[in-house]
DNA sequence: AATGCAAATAGGAATGATTTGCATTCATTT
DNA sequence: AAATGAATGCAAATCATTCCTATTTGCATT
């Protein structure tokens, strides 16, 4: 619905307006799953709008990634999920049952984050930090 | 050297003792690296050893960590890295420049975390966390 | 509305990390 | 020492991601 917003988000970031960079941004906009692999996304972008190719998914996946459009986020799964970027950082909790995720941000932590890095010499960039457990929905908990 | 005590960790873990997973073993206790991708261990292996594969050495690191004498970390490297697991839990900062790893641990930080964890009724099992930046070295300082 | 050019794309091939299938060898039990 | 199930090595397979290149497209300018 937003494809103005959207090309107006990516001519302020410096973007050329495409249909594949239009196509991803609505996506994500539209999914209910906040966590999405490139293959997730190059699938719902084939079941829509037919045309385009895994590279050019990973390709702008990247790109928007780079201007701030996106987040990239690592778990344990050996592939790489986004999700769009809006508001601030926040870190996940994990079910390792249901595979929910569930985002948070707590200012203490991140603090001491700092704290920690200047300690050690370092300039802070950025952090990743997930929590992995299993969660309340009554067969997540049966559990061990 | 404690090939006899290597002997007796395997047994404990009901684990059969062979030649790959002393040598893996071994390798780290030597290695003054503590942080050992697949590959690192593969090759550092065929330079002593002489004879193992490299999907034994994925086996033998996969089978060593399901039984907690070894720690599997992944940074944003693409590849997943290896630790002995002696001593406590610890978390990672990383030099995004010369890709150094120091360890740290932080008491406040897990503690929070398993607040966090409650707060959401999930049963914490485990995080992983690793601040990414740039170290004090002159080389990696000069950065950005 | 047509043109030029750099940037973007599709799609297939290439890469790098990790896993798997299977025949052979080995560690442990008897 | 024989039996047997697990472990190994090797090669082929798989999975995620990137690279290559001919072609197309966005968009500033005519």
């Amino acid at each position: 619905m937003d494809i103005e917003a959207n090309a107006v988000l990516l001519k302020n970031k410096g973007l050329k307006i495409t249909a594949p960079r239009l196509a991803v941004l609505e996506i994500f906009q539209k999914s209910k799953d906040r966590h999405l692999s490139a293959e997730d996304v190059y699938k719902e972008a084939l079941s829509k709008d037919g045309d385009l190719g895994l590279a050019t998914v990973y390709r702008v996946l990247t790109q928007l990634s780079e201007v701030g459009l996106l987040a990239a986020t690592n778990f344990e799964t050996g592939k790489t999920t986004f999700e769009l970027n809006e508001g601030g950082h926040h870190d996940h909790l994990v079910c390792l049952s249901c595979g929910s995720v569930i985002e948070f941000n707590d200012e203490e932590i991140e603090n001491r984050q700092e704290l920690i890095a200047k300690q050690h010499g370092f300039r802070l960039i950025n952090h990743s930090m997930a929590l992995y457990g299993v969660c309340s929905k009554p067969t997540c908990k049966a559990l061990g």
